[in-house]
DNA sequence: TAAATTTGGGACAAATTAGTCTTAATTTAA
DNA sequence: TTAAATTAAGACTAATTTGTCCCAAATTTA
């Protein structure tokens, strides 16, 4: 099951990295994150222009350039990143694709499917990067 | 959220409304489903090959021809649609996409996902095609 | 047997997603 | 002020998924 697109895992590996480093008022360039994490740099370039424009970062040119959190990263939560790149919409979707699905003509399985979306949204909502740096910091986990 | 590909989403779909029809040994034409459901005929036709080669349905060609499931509608179950068309290995894939995140060497999200895909795993494991037909045939949920 | 009906299968086209490349603009620092 | 470093932006290519079309093969029925 893929439930993201590239596009958002490679900024969520991008974003737990970059906060991971904790970094208070430095840069972090697009080159270096692109070169640990084993991502197309153009691809991640463009893809951060998105969250730049929704200011969830912010980008610097030249030398010592980069792109820095505009928020603690205790304050930046998966599903603003997934919201941003896959819609406000993302957790609403019918599995089946009917549109109109919903409490008054669900379709056959809409109820379990809301449980479902339902446990992933709060996670999402729930998890901070400052949480995640924290584990992948302390211990085992890998990007 | 998009977890299935819309060959899977169609078939699912296309085998509830066989078996709410619940016609035992008659097949139901691809032309008739695909009217019913709105789905394009080739495509249908294509995917359900897929099914067919697996032995989940059997087909029929010329006049009265058309599709009948292989088993009785209470023993097949939304997993086997799913294991068919999406590889058997739909509930194991990491939420980043990292390969070999497991348990000895997780991703930072590894624990909530196997939580979540394990519920939904177990929803498509206990759900029959019956059991949809039945909640389609008695009431207000409608495909 | 001939005509009508229906699935089989492959080629092709369109849409979406993912990835690459080139050039421009900005900033730093020697 | 010039060179180097770095992001911005858009065109282009590749891969994957989705959808269309045509004709062949099988089956039924008149």
């Amino acid at each position: 099951m893929r439930a993201l697109s590239k596009a958002t895992i490679y900024c969520l590996r991008a974003l737990m990295y970059v906060a991971s480093k904790n970094e208070q008022n430095n840069y972090v360039s697009i080159g270096e994150i692109s070169d640990e994490l084993d991502i197309s740099f153009h691809f991640l370039t463009k893809t951060f222009q998105t969250l730049n424009q929704h200011g969830l970062l912010e980008s610097h040119r030249g030398p010592h350039g980069g792109i820095i959190l505009k928020k603690a990263s205790k304050d930046i939560y998966l599903i603003d990143i997934v919201h941003i790149l896959e819609g406000a919409d993302f957790f609403d979707k019918c599995l089946l694709g009917l549109p109109g699905c919903g409490e008054r003509e669900p379709c056959p399985v809409h109820n379990f499917w809301k449980n479902v979306k339902g446990n992933l949204q709060l996670e999402f909502r729930k998890t901070s990067l400052q949480h995640l740096a924290k584990a992948i910091n302390t211990g085992k986990m890998r990007l």
